[in-house]
DNA sequence: CATCTGTTATATCATTCATATAACAGCACC
DNA sequence: GGTGCTGTTATATGAATGATATAACAGATG
């Protein structure tokens, strides 16, 4: 799993530490029971600072794409029927939804990018799962 | 227009302000050319300081949302054709799919979701440009 | 001139982000 | 039993951000 930070963003380094991993396991780069690297060797491989990214699996951990196993590190579990999950993904569409109003945006338009980016993720799958 | 401030959120003051001036904007309970109430004035209403709208306000006129004229204030004003806009609303539906892949969301769900979104909006406008 | 507007300049305080050093407990291997 | 690997916790520091406060300025309105 190539991760790659961008330093000069305004997006916190273990957000899109955070970001990048579940975007991994969107595209099945990660899949269920693979282990993630540990938080010092994932930390020397991208030069940054062990609790940064002990934080991203914390939050992982938290949210549900891992589980933290004491002797083997971060390993992809996911929990796929999590209401608040949903619940906060719901508010967060609201909030996009409300900006793609104001830009004129159709339903269609948003049918049709939500298609697209979901033919962008099983593109890079390369097989299987299509929904 | 009635804000509401949610002083225990882990979301900016500021923030929380754009996104509900965005939403009233989505939901026509605010149309082009209404007058936002001047940085002072807002302040006081909802109980907090005079810097923090302005800032709220200086991001909503990058962003294309409003314009302001130095002597009538804030005015609704939207920038419909912003390719930035659309842009940055992709990289967010992106990070927000990949969340909803993972939760074994089909593309038929987020249709739903949209539509169950956008029917919300257009009951609040009331009537008018439904699309 | 008084009063409203946005805007700018400082300053302060709390919180967050990222870093650093250090230590602890659990497990595997030799 | 010691070495080396896990995650985890504690504490500290520096930079950046969020929110506050006081103050002033330029432009427009009455």
């Amino acid at each position: 799993m190539l991760i790659k930070i961008d330093f000069s963003s305004d997006e916190a380094i273990y957000q899109q530490l955070c970001n990048q991993i579940i975007l991994g396991i969107a595209t099945a780069t990660l899949e269920e029971g693979d282990p993630l690297p540990s938080v010092r060797q994932m930390a020397d491989e991208i030069g940054i600072n062990m609790h940064t990214v002990n934080k991203a699996y914390t939050i992982l951990k938290q949210e549900g794409f891992v589980k933290v196993d004491r002797r083997r590190g971060a390993i992809v579990s996911v929990d796929v029927d999590t209401l608040r999950a949903r619940a906060q993904l719901e508010k967060d569409l609201r909030k996009l939804l409300a900006q793609a109003r104001c830009r004129n945006m159709s339903r269609q338009d948003l049918h049709r990018m939500v298609d697209d980016i979901y033919d962008d993720y099983e593109l890079v799958c390369g097989t299987g799962h299509e929904v």
